[in-house]
DNA sequence: TCAATAACGGAACGTATAGTATCGTAATGG
DNA sequence: CCATTACGATACTATACGTTCCGTTATTGA
């Protein structure tokens, strides 16, 4: 399964190690210099691995990039009940990933690069579209259930929900912390204005 | 005022539109390769200027960026009397700079960069947090007015508002329509919520 | 057990482009 | 009209990229 290995006859077969160190290393390497200062010469040297070995499974830097990120974390969805602790318990763990993966800065890498690279765009957009499909799955539920209006854009109500996470990760500092869900997502559903 | 010419003696003085030419073509530039690809060679053909005549006026790449990122216009803060019609005055030009400037390419290219060059975030952190401030008073003066609750998270209100912009420009494709402003001030102010 | 096969890591090759230095020319001031 | 500084252009040097080749190693099937 490594790749599109042997045709099925004799010969050494593709090393799933190497494989999987190729992908580690492409992730450090996203996270550390970005996308357009990745090379494939770099996560030889990181994975430990000939440059050949690179080329023998990805013809070129970017379906390696795509695969590489595939392999993060996603979104996962919940059903607590309701719509706020949904929301809250779904943010929080991925925040946490946030942490714990080199999410956090390979995210905005792409999402910068994404800007300029057509071809990395192209790729890209329908990952991230599939990325938030959980987070418009809990506000389709919410709606269902009647607590959001059913003639809610949720598209809109989704962009406003991930949308303090997204400024702090691309403009504000770092700093990430799963606690500032509680306050995004009370904020969101009941609004900023005086009551 | 060229740069920083002549210490006040003879001499050809600095051309002040080679100066403007650099700073152009370094903004076009931005948008099109982004800030990694961008090469001090490249800027110095697409201006129609040495090498040296850029050299000769900055040390490096990143303080050219940083000025000539500080030529794009800014976010300008307004007085209509309350709280919502001034925000939606105030992104709806703004988001129309979207479409007239490179701003909607610079903008993704510097803050994606950010992540991972920490000479580049410690010049441009500065740069963002100010531009900010023009919706952070705003938000101050409809708290001052008693629109907004007088213990409300100003920050984190800011990041609600600008957040589905800046969902739009990195993850979703372009179109950074001032029409969307409306919806996104409304949704933000009364919120997702039922009522 | 051994020949055939294919992947392995490492190294060599040619190309491209970065930043620097230097050229002759042009525009100022004293 | 001479000294001074900036101009655009080009030559130079070094680095580092992607690609390809090489001797070795691991696995299959006869």
């Amino acid at each position: 399964m490594p790749g599109a290995p042997n045709g099925g006859s004799a010969g050494r077969p593709r090393s799933e190690e190497a494989h999987q160190a190729i992908l580690d290393a492409t992730l450090e390497l996203l996270s550390e210099v970005g996308f357009s200062a990745l090379t494939v010469e770099g996560v030889a040297q990181r994975a430990g691995v000939g440059k050949a070995t690179i080329y023998r499974r990805w013809p070129s830097k970017l379906p390696l990039v795509v695969e590489a990120f595939g392999g993060l974390p996603r979104l996962e969805e919940v059903d607590t009940g309701d719509l706020a602790g949904d929301l809250k318990t779904m943010l929080k763990s991925y925040l946490q990933l946030f942490n714990t993966t080199p999410l956090a800065t390979v995210l905005p890498s792409l999402a910068g690069e994404r800007a300029h690279n057509e071809a990395l765009s192209e790729v890209f957009d329908p990952v991230l579209k599939g990325r938030r499909r959980p987070l418009l799955g809990v506000l389709e539920r919410g709606v269902a259930r009647g607590e959001l209006p059913a003639d809610l854009d949720l598209e809109l109500a989704a962009d406003l929900i991930s949308g303090p996470i997204a400024v702090k990760l691309f403009f504000t500092g770092g700093k990430l912390s799963p606690r500032m869900v509680g306050p995004i997502v009370d904020l969101a559903l009941s609004g900023l204005r005086k009551r």
